[in-house]
DNA sequence: TTGTAAGCGTTATCAT
DNA sequence: ATGATAACGCTTACAA
C-alpha cells in the first residue's frame, strides 16, 4: 500500500503539499500539483479513506439502514437514496435492521461509529423514546417513512392513514360492501395506520367492520395467501379484498385463483405501494402509490443540504398516497 | 463522543486495558474489566471503528459491489450475502456499479479504500484484464457470476449458456419449433452465454435461427415488451419466446395481453432466473432456476474461510441451472 | 506557496 | 496482568 508519505517523498514536496492537492481547496502552485500528480500515478496512489476521515472527522458517506435489503420497496427506496448522494460525490453504507428492534439499534450503532457524516434510517421496531435519543447524537439522522412529533423536521412520512382510508373508499366508490381487509403486522405504524384508515373509510359509510374479515399478516405473499384462506374458510361474504401492500395482493391473486375465482369478477383486489411488478399482474393491479422513491431522495436531499452545504430546491416532509386505477377492480355500481 | 481515553481516566486503568477488554483476546484480571466495562457504560462509550481500523488494519467489514440495488435479482443476492456476514458479525458495505465500466472501478477501489476486510464483486463492465490486476491487490476478492480461467478460485459462477440451452430446450420439447428469443444486452457475459445456449439448442435439433426472431433488450419489463412488438411486427411466424431473464419474460406477457394473445395457448414463455414474483405471474411463470442466493451465500463463506478463518464445510464455485416447471408453456406434441 | 508538527481514536509492541 | 509509547495514514493549524 502506497501512503501520502511515499508520493510525497517522490514528488520531493512535504506531506502536507500532497494532502493539499488530494483535497483541492488550498492553493498549491501549478507545477508542485503537477509533480504530486505524477508522483501518486507513478506510486499508484490510492488514499486511504479510513486514515482521512479520522484525521478529518467526514467520511463522505452517509448511513442508510432499511428493515430488508431485498424486496422491491425497499430497493425502490436504497436506489433513490443511492443515485441521489452518488451524484454528489458520497457513498452510502447500507445495512439491515430486519424489523428487530435489536438489530435495528445495532445498525444504526455501526453506522454511527463508521464515522457516517448522517444517517438515513428507516426503523419499524425501536420506540420513539429511542428514536428521541439517538437523534441527539452528533450524527445527523433522518427517520423516513415515520414521524416523531418532537422531531418533525427530521422525519419524512407518508400518509399512510389516509392511503388505507383512499384503498378502501374506491372498494365502495365501485359499490362493494363486504370488503375483507388483510393488514400487515401491527407491531409496524404503517400497517396500523393503514388499517386505521381502511376501519375510518367503512365507518363513514356505515359498512360493518367484522373482525372475521380482518387478517393480519406479514407483509409478503404469503400474507395474502393465508389471509385469503382464512376469508374463505369463515364462511362471510366478501366481495373484495384491501391488502396492505401490493406483495400481499399477489399472494390474494395467486391463491384465489388456484382457487377456482375469476379476477376481478369473483373477488376485487386493490394493494398499496405501488411497486414495479404490480402493473405486471394479471388483472393489473389497482393500488395506492407509495412515492418510497421521492421520500428516498428527499431524504437524501436534506442531507446533502444540512450536512454537506449544498443548495437544495424544495424540502418537503410529507408525503400523501394516491390512487393508481388499474384492473383489478370490479364494479358492481 | 467519548473516547478510549475518557474511559482509561475513569476506570484508573491504562489505554491499553481499555482496548484489551474491548478485543476480549489478552487477558484481563475480571476486577479491572469490571471496573473497565462499568466506566463504559457509565459514560455511554462506542468504539471509533475507524480508528479502530486504522490502527488494526482489520474492518470486520466486506465489500459488496453488484450492478443495481434495486431489482429482484440483485435484491436476492445482496440478502444473502448480508445474512450469512452478518450472522458472523461482519457487516457489508453495499455500493453500486450500474453496468458501468468507470463507476465499476471506483466502486471497487472505493472499498478498498474504505478498508474493506475483502470485497465481494459482480462486474459485468470490467475486462478481465482489470479483474486480474485488481485480483492482486492486497484485499481479498470474490467475483461472483463471473468466471476467469486464471482467477478461478476466486470466481462464483453459474453455467449460463447450459441455462440458455435448457430453456431453449424445453420449449423444443414441449413441441415448438418456431421459437423467438430476447437475449439481455450482448455487453454483459452471462447474456451472451445465455443467447449461445439458445443457438446451439436450436442447431442440435436442425430448427434455423432467425436474426429476425432475436432481440437484444434489457434485462427488465421494457426489454420485454420491445422484443415482443418487434416479432409481431416483422409479420414472422413464432409461437414461443425464450427469454433472458424473468422480467422480460414478465413484460412479454403483459404485451402480449394487451395484444390480445391467450397465454400460453396462443404463445409460450420461458423466463430465467426464478426470482420470487415469477410464480405470481400469470400464468405461473416457467423459468431457469439461478442459485444467485446460493451463489451469494458461497461467496460469503469462502471468505469467512480464507479471511476471517472461520471452518467453512463445502465450498463450491460453479453452479448449474435448473428448470422449474410452471403453467407458461403450452404442450404441442 | 510550502513545510513542520500536533493531533484523530485505536491497536500493538515492549517493558515492567 | 498492566502500563508507556510508538505506530496507523491523513488533516490542519501555525510557521516560514
Amino acid at each position: 500500500m502506497t501512503t501520502i508519505y511515499q508520493v510525497s517523498e517522490l514528488a520531493k514536496v512535504s506531506l502536507a503539499t500532497v494532502s493539499r492537492v488530494m483535497n483541492g481547496n488550498s492553493r498549491v502552485s501549478d507545477k508542485t500539483r503537477e509533480k504530486v500528480l505524477a508522483a501518486m500515478k507513478e506510486l499508484g496512489y490510492r488514499p486511504n479513506l479510513t486514515a482521512q476521515s479520522l484525521a478529518s472527522n467526514r467520511s463522505n458517506c452517509v448511513g442508510l439502514l432499511v428493515s430488508e435489503i431485498h424486496g422491491p420497496f425497499f430497493g425502490q427506496m436504497m436506489s433513490a437514496v443511492e443515485t441521489e448522494l452518488r451524484a454528489a460525490g458520497k457513498h452510502v453504507i447500507i445495512t439491515a435492521g430486519h424489523s428487530d428492534e435489536e438489530k435495528e439499534k445495532d445498525g444504526i450503532e455501526f453506522l454511527i461509529s463508521r464515522n457516517c457524516d448522517a444517517i438515513i434510517a428507516h426503523v419499524e421496531a425501536v420506540s420513539d423514546e429511542y428514536i428521541e435519543g439517538i437523534a441527539k447524537e452528533k450524527t445527523p439522522m433522518i427517520f423516513i417513512s415515520r414521524y416523531v412529533a418532537s422531531l418533525a423536521d427530521k422525519c419524512i412520512s407518508l400518509n399512510n392513514e389516509y392511503g388505507g382510508y383512499l384503498a378502501t373508499s374506491t372498494m365502495i366508490k365501485h359499490g362493494h360492501k363486504e370488503i375483507a381487509c388483510i393488514a400487515g403486522p401491527q407491531s409496524k405504524a404503517d400497517a396500523v395506520a393503514r388499517l386505521a384508515g381502511h376501519k375510518r373509510a367503512m365507518a363513514e359509510h356505515n359498512l360493518p367492520i367484522k373482525e372475521s374479515l380482518i387478517y393480519e399478516g406479514e407483509f409478503k405473499e404469503i400474507g395474502g395467501v393465508l389471509g385469503l384462506e382464512k376469508f374463505i374458510k369463515s364462511n362471510d361474504n366478501f366481495t373484495a379484498i384491501v391488502c396492505a401492500n401490493d406483495e400481499i395482493a399477489s399472494g390474494v391473486m395467486t391463491y384465489a385463483r388456484e382457487h377456482g375465482l375469476h379476477l376481478p369478477d369473483d373477488l376485487s383486489v386493490i394493494g398499496f405501494d405501488n411497486v414495479v411488478f404490480a402493473s405486471h399482474l394479471y388483472p393489473k393491479l389497482t393500488t395506492i402509490e407509495n412515492p418510497v422513491d421521492q421520500m428516498g431522495q428527499m431524504a437524501a436531499k436534506i442531507i446533502l443540504r444540512d450536512v454537506y452545504k449544498q443548495q437544495q430546491d424544495e424540502i418537503q416532509h410529507f408525503y400523501s398516497p394516491t390512487l393508481i386505477n388499474r384492473d383489478s377492480i370490479a364494479d358492481l355500481t
